[in-house]
DNA sequence: ATAATTTAATAGTCAAAGATGGTCAACTCG
DNA sequence: CGAGTTGACCATCTTTGACTATTAAATTAT
């Protein structure tokens, strides 16, 4: 198994025992591990970012730490947040990835749906030959036009 | 025997001891024929297809790895039928959206899904300045994507 | 005592190196 | 000619290390 895949589990694991919000040393994590203290960085940049849905914070110097915090939203507030701010006029295939995965994990969507909208989203679908730039854009158009979909029908009927 | 046949009789061999769903890495098992790597691909790109009744997935990178997935025999006729018979390599999204609809209605995937799938290939997913023969060629490469995501999920994961 | 300075303990950034897999065009062989 | 084979080059993800930034604690100067 990956090492960054063990933190991530790792720091997952910590999270449910204890309470949305932890706090760890990063020093002392990358001792555990045996790593660069670096590597702990890299996890949480790729996998606690807002669209995996933690937020953290850290503090240097003498006594410092790191804080994760993992943010609690009802999927409707997560969908309309999406909508409106996150998802914009562009957006790569890996970020549409992460985003429908939070939304198939908060019951937004089946886990069915996330996976055939990342189908449709995946750099696979994309190989004509246009620039790489027009593709995001598409993307994003595909996108909320899929959750916009989901969401008018979320207040009717009940999950997908 | 060519080389090719022998990979595949090989990762044949291994799906039939475990399960439907192997991973294997490129390069040990180019090692273990002694070919270069590209061959793998090349035994995957004309005996593991989705016509032949499988999908593969990959990921780069450290600890990443080529995922082989055998998909059910009905899912399989289905699939190929839409492959080959209806969809070719371009759709309009009135075709598109007809045929989503057929597949709910013959249950193969929820009403939901085929939402989803019909917003994403819908026009105004596509109001981007590209000819509109190059739209129907994306959304004929969306379409594959995404029923290849659902026949390769139709045997894990309940309803659809 | 108080202020200023130094030291030690933290964390962050970024670029390079390492570990995979993908593509494609040229070559080979039946 | 066509299926098979190879290798050069590319893309992506992970891991590491050197250098930087910040803060609390300890020390020194006034």
């Amino acid at each position: 198994m990956r090492l960054s895949d063990a933190i991530e589990e790792f720091i997952k694991t910590m999270m449910e025992q204890e309470e949305a919000e932890i706090e760890l040393k990063r020093n002392d994590l990358a001792q555990y591990f045996g790593c660069a203290p670096s590597q702990i960085n890299y996890v949480l940049s790729t996998r606690f970012t807002p669209d995996h849905g933690y937020v953290t914070e850290s503090r240097r110097g003498g006594g410092g730490c790191i804080r994760i915090i993992r943010i609690e939203r009802e999927s409707g507030e997560f969908l309309q947040f999406l909508l409106e701010e996150r998802i914009g006029d562009a957006i790569s295939p890996r970020a549409a990835q992460i985003l429908c995965s939070k939304l198939a994990e908060q019951g937004a969507i089946s886990q069915r749906t996330a996976q055939v909208m990342c189908a449709a989203m995946a750099p696979e679908s994309f190989s004509v030959p246009i620039p790489e730039a027009l593709k995001d854009r598409l993307r994003a158009k595909m996108l909320r036009n899929m959750l916009t979909t989901v969401a008018r029908h979320r207040a009717t009927s009940g999950e997908g």
